[in-house]
DNA sequence: TTCGTTGTTCGTCGAATATCGAACAAGCTA
DNA sequence: TAGCTTGTTCGATATTCGACGAACAACGAA
């Protein structure tokens, strides 16, 4: 289990970002998260394998979409929010209009039971 | 010269358009277009070989965000604004203040002389 | 008809991406 | 300590991408 790596907030670049929001399930991801809670991995339910999972949420967090936490063995991701309207206003809500709209990642989802 | 593919409104995808915009030439060209006027091929400086600025301008058209229009051998180009405005509300507007801000892009402009 | 202009397509290259299963490592837990 | 859980990493593929030069096709002009 390798440290995360967390860009700064004004490393966060645009084409990085949207390179990371061009993938229907790393878009469903962003939409689980976009109520703001954190959430462990393990609640986290996708159409791919374990491995491919870890893949997309570290596109995630290198592009600055997302923040990982780790708490023992398990892992907490969420959504960066705040840093992302920051630099740049109104995107991701746009995006989370856009998808929620069109149902893009609608594959992913929470885990039966959680919260 | 084959004929343009342009998708219906309706057909416009999230993740296309998204991915289309994760190029630095390529969200230079929106930022050039971003006015709302037609451009000639011609009147497009971009540092990549005129291949690869065909390849951008493709990768633009098929996924919704340029229109191109023929008149005998020349080709213009100009963006969807309308289109992108009522399939994804503020997207287009969000990534051209992010990218304005950030100066994503500036490498490509518009030939001198070009109003 | 023969050029010249303009943009597309082709062939190619290296790099990046998406995906999987399997192996691995780090903490809990029994 | 031995096992279990959890997430990462490692190959291995297959695909796509960005880039280039060169060849090609369409059209207007000489």
């Amino acid at each position: 289990m390798r440290r995360a790596n967390h860009p700064a907030t004004e490393d966060v670049a645009l084409p990085e970002v949207m390179g990371a929001l061009s993938d229907p399930v790393r878009i469903g991801l962003v939409r689980v998260l976009a109520d703001g809670s954190e959430r462990g991995w393990g609640a986290l339910r996708a159409p791919v394998a374990k491995s491919t999972l870890s893949h997309h949420l570290r596109v995630l967090r290198d592009a600055g979409v997302t923040r990982t936490r780790q708490e023992g063995t398990r892992c907490f991701v969420r959504l960066r929010r705040e840093d992302l309207d920051t630099r740049f206003p109104g995107l991701i809500e746009a995006v989370l209009a856009a998808a929620d709209a069109d149902g893009v990642g609608n594959g992913v989802g929470l885990m039966p039971g959680a919260t």
